[in-house]
DNA sequence: TTGTAGGCGTTATCAA
DNA sequence: TTGATAACGCCTACAA
């Protein structure tokens, strides 16, 4: 009658508990997960047997049966990039914590992949799935969304956005007036190419819009092809000697500052006194570059944390903590490599 | 009879593509898998209700049936560290591309939540744990591996490490014959503390053999509880100004890096005329700061892949391809931060 | 070539 | 307070 039993991997199941404490296995159910009726000897003999045996649960039979997987998905737009990192540490931390468990997946900057991976996140039955930036598909995330993904887009309109919208905004504009006081007049704002994602759209909307406020002439540079310093530098050399010289660089990625530094130094341009340079994102290897970096910063891991620990408060039907205020600041710091402007 | 069904989640499940299709359940399973006879016709019918209904058959069921959960654990020592970042994407990559999806587990440099997130790593019924460093607590994971867990310790006996260790301390010789022909003839090791992970342990004990070998004398520098710039930097002028000058710092850790060269910029030791320095790990950062850092490098990225897809072909009962050879090049490239040692 | 049916490990209902 | 039992969604041996 046991057709074809996969055969059996070693694992200790609930009925060798069951059968080791002397119970039924209804009984080492509730006795483990604290639910329903045991006695106080029950518990001590399952919980006896369940250490002796070294038993734990297994996630998919419960899974199947309680349709909650204790599983939360986190999309990775590009791995490669350092940057989501302390979200993804973040992330898993308030997961951690409250027993769940992360499964990452990496867009690895493909829509295709990104659908596929979706695909894959979704057949798992996360709980939820956690964005870690902008989704390129998004109407594909919507098809999943109706068909009972629950998504957390911290971008998106039902994330906690505002609070974030306006202090970006709000360090993006300290930016600005800071380079203003310091005789800035025009200034580039570079990045890899056209921004794709909400933050990078607002980012760059915010610096324009600062810039103009204060009377900052601000020149978007896109590096498209340009991977190598000598190439970027002889582009940045342009812009920094020219007639009407940039006197301030604002790089637009964390990732993308060291192209930009190696490029300077490959022209031969001297940071701060010959240009001043800024880039969004902070990181130990900013304030140890010298001249120290300035930087417009944000707390992406408190930020993560905060996300997640709301999340599973509506999983688990707890009351949702209020959000930590702080875990959305965004500032900019100035170091080292803001100054003056040459006259 | 239907016994407190946890509601109708929503989700299309296999029967709802049978009834579509007008098929029964065996059949669609036969179609969409691959497995098994199906007609034509089956085929076809199926495929269309599996996509107008946007199917996609639930891991958890998938899971309980096969034993195969068609996941694979990671567990990181410590994700605050940057390092683990490209093996992390290496083995989702490898995972990704044969249908697997990756939890990763953070132990955040504590035995007792490393012994927790094992726990739920074996919990989960993943497919096979890789470590993407050395465990805290062997003991406790020998034990889930006699309960069946798969675990790939790629420092460990079984794993590719014969390659890494011979070619890491191959480039760890030629380091020091590098600062030996330059002339330093006393450096400084530095760690955070003693070295834990058999890593680090090896690591340490190629920079003291390399070391005696060309005729140097190494200097280990614990930093201990010393965090601060400053107090770093007092230390290290010590070393470099004493009677007996340290000539070069050969940093243990990508990570600990930033730190050591903000404690020479805060002393005023100037690299490489004063000392010289060099690091173990490779980034942006590192070939972009000035003067561009001499490291001893290896494509983390690369061996986890290696790693991965060979043991997926295991699971998968594939031929395991031979391992890409270049995956543990280790290799010491020398830039700018190392000179000639002051006489 | 297809359908029927049993069971993977777990939990929740219901009867005892 | 406990135990027998029926599903959860899926896959596959077997019968048709």
């Amino acid at each position: 009658m046991n057709r074809e039993p996969p055969k059996r991997q070693g694992h200790v199941d609930i009925r060798d508990v069951a059968r080791a404490a002397g119970v039924s296995t209804a009984t080492v159910s509730r006795a483990l997960s604290g639910r329903g009726y045991a006695s106080d000897d029950a518990r001590r003999k399952v919980a006896a047997a369940s250490r002796r045996l070294g038993y734990q649960p297994a996630a998919p039979g419960r899974s199947l049966r309680t349709t909650r997987s204790m599983t939360i998905g986190l999309l990775v737009p590009d791995l490669a990039d350092p940057v989501y990192l302390p979200f993804l540490r973040g992330v898993e931390h308030a997961a951690q914590q409250h027993g769940y468990v992360v499964v990452v997946a990496d867009a690895r900057s493909s829509t295709t992949l990104e659908r596929r991976q979706l695909d894959r996140l979704y057949a798992q039955r996360v709980d939820a799935l956690v964005l870690a930036g902008s989704p390129r598909d998004r109407a594909y995330l919507r098809r999943l969304q109706r068909a009972g993904l629950m998504v957390v887009d911290p971008e998106g309109p039902n994330g906690p956005s505002d609070i974030r919208r306006t202090t970006e905004a709000h360090a993006t504009t300290s930016l600005c007036e800071h380079l203003a006081d310091l005789g800035h007049s025009r200034i580039a704002y570079v990045t890899r190419g056209a921004p794709r994602g909400r933050t990078a759209q607002r980012r760059s909307r915010a610096v324009i819009d600062s810039c103009r406020k204060v009377g900052i002439a601000a020149k978007p540079v896109l590096l498209g092809a340009r991977r190598e310093p000598d190439d970027v530098g002889d582009m940045l050399a342009g812009l920094v000697r020219s007639r009407k010289p940039v006197t301030a660089v604002v790089c637009g990625a964390h990732s993308l500052a060291p192209l930009l530094l190696r490029a300077k130094s490959a022209a031969g341009i001297h940071v701060p006194d010959e240009c001043s340079f800024v880039t969004y994102g902070d990181s130990d290897w900013a304030a140890a570059y010298r001249p120290a970096l300035s930087v417009v910063r944000r707390d992406l891991y408190a930020r993560a944390t905060a996300i997640t620990t709301h999340l599973i408060a509506q999983l688990d039907g707890h009351d949702p903590h209020v959000t930590d205020p702080d875990a959305h600041r965004v500032e900019f710091v100035p170091r080292d490599s803001v100054a003056r402007a040459r006259s």
